[in-house]
DNA sequence: CGGACGATGCAATGCTATTGCATTGTTTCA
DNA sequence: TGAAACAATGCAATAGCATTGCATCGTCCG
């Protein structure tokens, strides 16, 4: 067992490959969310459609998160260990600081449930706050 | 006083042109929120840039706010009568239907207020719902 | 009249996302 | 074992949205 990460790829049904683990050690390593840029610069020397093309497969398989923060980039972030594609138990709120441009996942702030008047059918709640991060709003 | 939309313009300190009192029109005229390209489309004959430029003197003068929907291109809507640029009323939620692709404000459906543990300063918050709108979900 | 300023329109560019296609590598099975 | 089948990769090209540069036009003053 060369990588302690195959085994997260394989519970994901996803074939372990030199680059998806590159992909997913840069994901773990990174606390904000990143987005393809993000990852093709963190690699070093990756091809960015084969990096797009890999978060494509992890966001299809449960293992990573989409989010549209509105920075006209989508983020990815790792989801919690019980997410499947269909069922995801990370529904939780974003924040994006506008002055670092970094996007974080704040696991503690749940997504409200909410009801539409009408005949409205939600399938999904994005809940985005955008702002200064601890670390801008205590650098002044 | 040819144009009713004048007084609206000047209310809100944005010198009335043609282009920009037709752009005013279409977005009365229709209840969802448009993108640049449906705007663009509905004019008929109009430069993409010159409505880019009107939208965003729109935005910044308060008369309309951005939707960011996650569906690749920026919505806009008409603000309510009492929003300005650094204060909006109309804080509330929005809607994407991902079968039609239309945009619509909820405006009953106010964007709740979230305290966020540690030194984050929120500045703004989105939040918008996917799924079928009351159209397209009723009609299969 | 002539300059100042704002609005417009065309061209060009940047950035992100996505597709096509050939190649490479690996698994499967006769 | 060897060939077919399949998946993953990488380069090229394309699409779509947003934005900037710059020249032009029009209007408002002085
Ligand atoms: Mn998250
Ligand atoms: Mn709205
Ligand atoms: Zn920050
Ligand atoms: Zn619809």
């Amino acid at each position: 067992m060369a990588h302690p990460q195959e085994d997260t790829l394989i519970a994901r049904q996803i074939t372990p490959t030199p680059m998806r683990l590159l992909v997913l050690e840069v994901l773990q390593r990174h606390p904000a969310a990143l987005s393809l840029a993000d990852v093709e610069l963190l690699l070093g020397h990756a091809d960015r459609i084969t990096v797009h093309r890999t978060l494509k497969t992890f966001t299809e398989k449960g293992l990573v998160h989409r989010i549209e923060d509105g920075s006209g980039a989508v983020k990815f972030a790792l989801c919690e260990p019980g997410c499947t594609p269909e069922h995801h138990q990370d529904l939780h709120a974003h924040f994006f600081c506008t002055r670092c441009r970094e996007t974080s996942c704040l696991p503690t702030v749940a997504v409200p449930i909410i009801a539409l008047p009408g005949a409205y059918q939600v399938q999904e709640t994005s809940l985005v706050m955008k702002g200064l991060c601890e670390n801008c709003a205590s650098a002044g």
